[in-house]
DNA sequence: CGGCTGACGTAAC
DNA sequence: TGTTACGCCAGCC
């Protein structure tokens, strides 16, 4: 009863629900740090997944560039952008600021890859 | 059952 | 330095 199959979503959502506030991430740290390096698409996937599931603060993931890529997937136009400013994160144009600053590393602040 | 798509990232040209 | 191509895996048509 091993079943080691859902584990791609589910560690998506936990490390993305481990975010602390006014921190972000990347999809591609994420998909690094389950295991997936080349599996960055499907981060953003299970994140797609998430919004019908529960509370998984996806408007924290960002791409490794610090751009709000998915910002066009949460309603309206400015949600995302929104709800990271009201955390204290500063944004220009889909672009955060100081992202370098904010960015917070799983594989920095998690155990590795534990299931 | 086969092919396309998708909230990315990296390598190659 | 900018653009193009590919990989990855799961869901959907």
């Amino acid at each position: 009863m091993i079943k080691v199959k859902n584990n791609f979503f589910k560690n998506v959502y936990k490390v993305v629900k481990d975010v602390p506030f006014g921190r972000v991430t990347t999809y591609g740290s994420i998909a690094k740090y389950i295991g997936s390096p080349q599996s960055s698409r499907m981060v953003g996937w299970a994140l797609n997944a998430s919004h019908k599931i529960q509370d998984i603060p996806a408007h924290r993931v960002v791409n490794k560039i610090g751009l709000l890529s998915g910002k066009h997937h949460f309603e309206g136009t400015n949600l995302m952008q929104q709800l990271l400013e009201s955390e204290g994160i500063k944004i220009n144009k889909n672009q955060i600021l100081n992202f370098s600053s904010i960015f917070w590393d799983p594989y920095f602040n998690l155990p590795p890859f534990k299931n």
